[in-house]
DNA sequence: TTTCTTGATGAAATCGCTTTCATAAAAGGT
DNA sequence: ACCTTTTATGAAAGCGATTTCATCAAGAAA
């Protein structure tokens, strides 16, 4: 693959003079330029991005840490990331963290080593303590981090979220203003903080409604589709007894919808349904998944201005703190 | 940041040693390497990935370039991709075409820059003859690639694909050989080389049947579910009469069951419908979509463990033709 | 004792760029 | 005509790693 040198040598000029035609760095006679140019054509010269990245320091990319590129509710995180990085012509450098603490701190050194000039990320199974502990080590201090899903005091500035707490209260607190008095849950994985947010806030809803917590309609599960199926299905093996379910994510509900079709039970005749994030094909399910919305690919977005704004010193204000919303759709009906 | 100088004086050692430490290349006394690893530990060092790079000229990974990460399709192909990938220990760069020419051109530039070991690209954009002069340049001829999704026949050994023109066929047989004699269809972009191979298939099926081809009840969407509903919709504005409809992927299936259910129109009583793709949601629709199957994710695992061969100049044989399957569930009725 | 390995280490070159510094020619000012 | 800018260019240093080559001590072989 050809390089700066042998570019200069075809144009005759030296390695100074392409980089700096190259660059407009500084001024070039107009006829020099136009060799160096036929040159670069010519031998179809991409510089080196490594080459460059080492002596300007700047790598021109920003690294991503999420779970997992390939679920819907990631990869809308990442689209809205994308369409402020890209076009600034810088790129993307993404690695998943499989929720899982060892592959999560791979994630992490890996991507430092690839020298980002900002990060953003989803941790989930990192500590606080030993997040922050890494934050005042070396690599941290210099590069702008923002945090996507995790408040932390010490990082206000720098942190986009959701408070899934409240979208946990408010999915109950519609199927309770519905009517419905026995209503189930369906919940995350408990290791992780927005499930157990979002349980919070369904067993602060009943209580302050009245209603006891029981913890017996309350099933831990995956947040995939099939852990939602299951989920369901382990509901009914049981025999429990309830109106309505609010489902921790869309993924969940998308199975268990499927599941109550299996059983012959009518959504939302026998049971209502409420879902959380609001993902594309929630509208088209059916019946169309009444749901609590975060706005992934705004808080996507957001994040990345704030890291460019970090990078450029800049300080316009960002909307960091992002409100979930119930957005009713026909998966609820009154309890009657 | 810490470099590999500041590690060696911290240590005492020359550079060379903790590089030697570090990459295990040769021999170290073992105090030594203890206080190198002291060392490191003690700063925090990560070795700059452009300063390793420029010297060995291997970056350590591989660029994909697909239309948009955040569709279902694409992520479940990139999840193919990144499950053999992964535990290499090399990593993705992955750059959005946008099913634009000029972007798809810049992405193949872009990732060059940063000097992949190999290429897996899904072009939709760029013609064969631009492609094959980009072949034979520099920075391709070094390089492993191997196309997703597209035939050349001068690159036999390294394309991945399926055979579309079969499965618009395969989905047109299905509701023949249930009845349907009306056969709308909804395809893709016609500038994209699936969206033609799909109606072609259909066209075929169609007049080997003995049924005429209407281009009339061809309406051309976006592969968008949006465009699906829409199209769906026009059907009906003009008053077509139709039975089944054979709609080119499965995400404007979606968007068409949607439209119907608004149009209180049965399915798959009043109309039925075969998807394309088989994404993981199909299944989970109201009824549940009979579809043809592309194995996405194993294309993309044939995808990179080809691309992963070609750099180990090993000859492994892998499954490059995927063949389409028809997937049937509850959308499909025979037309009494 | 002398020579030959072997093991452990450092010095220095190198990868492909950018950037500073130096220099020479051309242009401008008096 | 002489000095000062300005413009255009090249030489060389340096980014942070790896790797080759050289060195040197210590133990083995003769």
């Amino acid at each position: 693959m050809s390089s700066i040198k042998d570019v200069s040598r075809y144009a005759k000029v030296s390695p100074s003079t392409v980089s700096r035609v190259l660059n407009g760095t500084a001024p070039v006679n107009s006829e020099t330029k136009k060799r160096v140019l036929k040159a670069v054509k010519k031998l179809n010269y991409q510089p080196n991005a490594f080459a460059r990245g080492l002596v300007t320091n700047r790598s021109g990319s920003i690294g991503v840490i999420i779970n997992e590129i390939s679920s819907p509710f990631h990869s809308a995180i990442v689209q809205g990331i994308e369409t402020v990085v890209e076009p600034t012509g810088m790129h993307l450098i993404v690695s998943s963290g499989h929720n899982k603490l060892q592959p999560e701190r791979n994630a992490l050194n890996f991507i430092v080593q690839r020298r980002p000039e900002a990060l953003i990320l989803r941790l989930e199974t990192l500590s606080d303590k030993e997040f922050l502990d890494w934050l005042r080590s070396e690599p941290a201090q210099t590069l702008p981090i923002i945090l996507l899903g995790r408040y932390i005091p010490e990082l206000s500035k720098s942190c986009v979220c959701l408070d899934n707490e409240l979208g946990g209260y408010l999915a109950t607190k519609h199927l309770i203003d519905m009517g419905h008095k026995k209503i189930a849950h369906i919940s995350g994985p408990l290791s992780m903080k927005d499930s157990c947010d979002r349980l919070q806030g369904y067993r602060r809803c009943l209580e302050t409604s009245g209603l006891s917590y029981d913890e017996t309609l309350v099933i831990e599960a995956k947040f995939t589709e099939e852990s939602g199926q299951q989920a369901m299905q382990r509901f009914f093996d049981q025999g429990k007894d309830f109106s309505a379910v609010f489902i921790a994510n869309d993924q969940m509900a998308m199975g268990a919808l499927y599941t109550l079709r299996q059983l012959n039970k009518r959504v939302p005749e026998d049971i209502s349904i409420v879902g959380y994030d609001d993902l594309l094909f929630a509208r088209y399910l059916y019946p169309a998944l009444t749901t609590i919305r975060q706005p992934l690919a705004a808080m996507g977005e957001a994040a990345a201005r704030l890291a460019l704004r970090a990078l450029e010193h800049k300080t316009i204000d960002i909307k960091q703190k992002f409100e979930p919303e119930l957005i009713q759709r026909q998966s609820v009906l009154r309890f009657a």
